[in-house]
DNA sequence: TATTACCCTACTTATTTAGTAGAGTTTTCA
DNA sequence: TGAAAACTCTACTAAATAAGTAGGGTAATA
């Protein structure tokens, strides 16, 4: 499953990438306008500015606003930031690998073998798809 | 993340693929072959028989075994079985559709747009494996 | 300089996962 | 026949994670 947080950060950045301009949007709209408990999206965004992808602006007039163009915005860095690790195994990811403590032979596990396949298969949707993409696009 | 459930359930259907004919083999052997703590085996199991993977045999030289071969089993099926939906989200799901209470329009979300993506791409690697295909074919 | 709005820590609640405990039932083989 | 093997089933519990709450602190701008 994917989670609320995830949900609600990929949310918010498609809010911001649907700005026509890069003016900072304050927490209180996003999270009005996309149904999310106030106070938590303040933390996924807080991460997300961590993360690199948005900046802030404080005092009045103030809010979020995005780094860089929504083109430039890859889903797979997202992603990690907010879901975590892309593989459903330690034992198959990239980024955070971790041995399996109950399994022999990587080489020979059925787990190993599938969860492979679907970690590149998830990836190269995740690299295929930038903010831009997802963006609705309306008038 | 993958389940421990799924994770030992996929074992458990690999090991008994693995075997060379269809005799029973005990809760006991696979629990120890894999690392599973037999009682939490026992439940798997369980339900997998009553999905119709596996049949059992009780009393003395009981045990489960496969229904069907290896290269029948398809992937789709014993994930939605042990995982549950493979949809990341509900909104996307072919068999456990909900809608997203808090999304006003489906075909303008960008989790929708994604999670699609997603989806489709694990179904086809899911769709393309059978229990044959992860088995280990080892001497 | 007052207000706006982000920043940060700590706590709480609900849910799910992963298992444990234990009794019960069926079947087989000696 | 009868004892043991082995599956069946219900109920309970502990740990982890997710999701959110509470509340005060701090910085910037008009």
């Amino acid at each position: 499953m994917l989670s609320k947080k995830t949900k609600y950060g990929l949310k918010a950045l498609a809010y911001l990438g649907n700005q026509k301009d890069r003016k900072p949007v304050q927490i209180s709209e996003i999270a009005e306008h996309e149904n999310i408990s106030q106070k938590f999206l303040e933390s996924i965004l807080l991460s997300l500015r961590k993360s690199g992808f948005l900046s802030s602006k404080k005092g009045k007039g103030g809010g979020y606003y995005l780094l860089k163009n929504p083109d430039q915005i890859y889903m797979t860095d997202v992603m990690r930031v907010l879901e975590g690790p892309i593989a459903m195994v330690p034992c198959v990811s990239l980024n955070f690998y971790e041995s399996c403590d109950d399994c022999p032979d990587e080489r020979t596990c059925s787990v190993h073998k599938l969860m492979l396949q679907v970690r590149d298969s998830a990836l190269a949707v995740y690299r295929n798809n930038t903010l831009q993409d997802i963006l609705c696009n309306q008038p």
